[in-house]
DNA sequence: ATTATTACTAGAACAAAATTCTAGAATAGT
DNA sequence: ACTATTCTAGAATTTTGTTCTAGTAATAAT
């Protein structure tokens, strides 16, 4: 409807590029185009993924909201799902490290696990897009992501684990198995960000960030009680 | 390809049901017929969706393997996410009636929270296809599903908060905002299975359910410290 | 008992959307 | 300058969900 300029000739003519009509900025590299126009892509699609979800979302919105052909478009992703895929492994790598950096220079147990929480909490109000899309766990990972991806997980556990051990041996930490520190102290911050980012709860994480923090620290300190 | 019968004759010959192909038993009921073929359809989406998600299923496969025509499905499904929609009222229903069920009979704050997560635990253990389903949110409901589940959940929360509210007041349980509990007592279960069902953990909630237990109650329970 | 209505089944036809394909342009490497 | 590679473009194709028409079994109405 908007093509003005395909109304009457080239029909089935086969002529591409005719002069690069997409080249705005005059002289800029192409390398910065290119890159320019990944980005593009990237963060229309967050949007519509966020909001409608993958299947939902239809390549063609994408493309003419990021100003992208198909060609370039496949080139770069090879599908739709290709661009889920990079939105996730960004994503996740992103958590973590910010995850990582609000526990690492903590020493003491209660600081530490109370700083990821608040983190988790902030991270999900901060960028409620991104937090709705990898919490809605709806992307088909190629093998080659998932390999990547569980690597990337097995190191990050390593890292935490590595701050764990000694507020375990010292006694502040419960000895648990490895597999539920996370899912103890971050699992219900996200169960609130999902309730909150799907609109089944009008708080937001951030909002009840400290009351988080404290239940979850109750939930994995040593025990040491009156009664 | 593949389809063999149709390379010669009947190309635009419109003559459906010949004699009902797919009639098996000789002379069940219609009804139960039709309630075997939704069954039947409803079991083989939830073990795709489960697999592979939503979208990656096709409508194809489906039809194959439930043995259905097209016209049944879209007669008594509406849509390919009107199954996933079938599906998910249904576990949510069946989900909540055991967590109610589980809760209401207990007298003491511990044993009610416990009894919960106990729950939580043994219900995705024992049913992971539909725990995979459920858990992964990519269900785009219709409005009237929506408006249905808002109902449920509404009252869901009620009847939980009706068991809940006395044990605050005796001062067992701490005074939180409401949509605060459910996070905090099954948040991190559902993190749990989560990994559990996507393979990034070994262990079943199963095999912890009594460490979650006790660790969720912790987090909401009262606290009166030692230290 | 016959007819009318309804619920259901069937699969061809259709439409929409994702992806492939062909070809040309920009850039890097030699 | 020339060759290879990466990138862009959009038409063409394929795939896949859904609609449509036509038929059959069961039930209700006359």
């Amino acid at each position: 409807m908007g093509n003005s300029d395909s109304d009457i000739c080239h029909r089935n003519m086969t002529s591409p590029t005719m002069f690069h009509k997409r080249q705005a900025g005059k002289s800029q590299t192409r390398k910065s185009q290119t890159s320019a126009l990944k980005s593009r892509v990237m963060e229309v699609s967050l949007a519509h993924f966020s909001d409608v979800g993958i299947e939902q979302t239809n390549v063609g919105d994408i493309l003419q909201d990021a100003d992208c052909s198909v060609g370039s478009l496949y080139h770069h992703f090879g599908s739709k799902e290709g661009i889920a895929e990079a939105l996730f492994v960004e994503g996740v790598d992103h958590f973590n490290a910010g995850l990582l950096a609000a526990l690492l220079p903590r020493r003491t147990a209660s600081t530490g696990i109370k700083a990821m929480v608040t983190f988790c909490c902030e991270w999900v109000t901060d960028q409620p897009q991104l937090a709705a899309f990898l919490l809605s766990r709806e992307i088909k990972l190629s093998e080659l992501a998932r390999l990547e991806l569980r690597e990337k997980d097995r190191a990050f556990g390593q890292s935490t684990y590595d701050w764990f051990a000694p507020h375990v041996k010292s006694g502040e930490l419960q000895a648990l198995p490895t597999a539920l520190y996370m899912p103890l102290i971050c699992g219900p911050t996200l169960e609130c960000s999902r309730m909150w980012l799907s609109g089944r709860s009008a708080r937001s994480p951030g909002e009840v960030a400290a009351i988080l923090a404290e239940a979850s620290w109750q939930s994995v300190r040593q025990s040491v009680r009156k009664s």
